[in-house]
DNA sequence: TCGATGCATCGACACTCGTTGATGTTATGG
DNA sequence: CCATAACATCAACGAGTGTCGATGCATCGA
């Protein structure tokens, strides 16, 4: 029982904090461009998609009939996501099946740690 | 050892999670709006010099300065910041005092939990 | 080999965003 | 009352973004 909090190294991560002390240009420039692939309606949809999968992965197609965006724009949403390092695109065959990379995902949310 | 994972309720947070079921257009809406205000670079200066204000809160003009940028600028990101409920704002004679709503912030980040 | 399918890229459009100088608004001090 | 200072708003510009139809590219089935 000993020891449970201090197991992990939450300063091992790529994203400094918000809130640990002033950001300079380029940490905010590289942090504020995972926000931004995170700033748009669409994006949030396909991640929350990707998030309940059963599978984890969801194939492209599967996309443009939930969120009523034609498949061109689906996949410039799925390039965005996949360039700022939140999803995985995987090719089987016709298909491209994405699924969620939780890592980047908690890097973005631990730079809002509200101090720990 | 049972019930491990059914102690906590995220499900009191203002912001749906991410991760939990497939947002409505809704609610991406929201939740993006919040991270919009999060995706820029000298917005994220901005609440990292607040966060680190030994009184938690920062007059106008102290921005201008280490952000190298026109004080019209400055004040426009406070505004967006302000609209997204990041920060609030004081108005004490000729001089504003910035601080941040950590709640909110709390809030977003609540949002990319990473499954509980 | 050929047609069909799934996905990415391109071109173009309307729209939004970040930035700044100029101006307006509010508060202080003489 | 007037000058000054701090901050917000306005007008305008360039740059970036979301969207879609058209097109290109790879794969599968016949």
């Amino acid at each position: 029982m000993a020891k449970r909090v201090a197991t992990v190294e939450p300063t091992d991560q790529c994203c400094p904090s918000l809130l640990a002390s002033p950001l300079d240009s380029t940490q905010a420039a590289e942090l504020a461009g995972g926000f931004m692939a995170l700033a748009d309606p669409v994006r949030l949809r396909v991640l929350s998609i990707l998030a309940a999968a059963p599978d984890g992965e969801v194939c492209v197609c599967e996309f443009v009939g939930p969120l009523c965006k034609s498949q061109p724009t689906i996949s410039h949403h799925l390039k965005i996501l996949s360039e700022a390092g939140l999803v995985v695109g995987d090719r089987r065959g016709k298909w491209v099946w994405y699924s969620l990379n939780r890592e980047r995902l908690a890097d973005l949310q631990g730079a809002l740690q509200p101090v720990g």
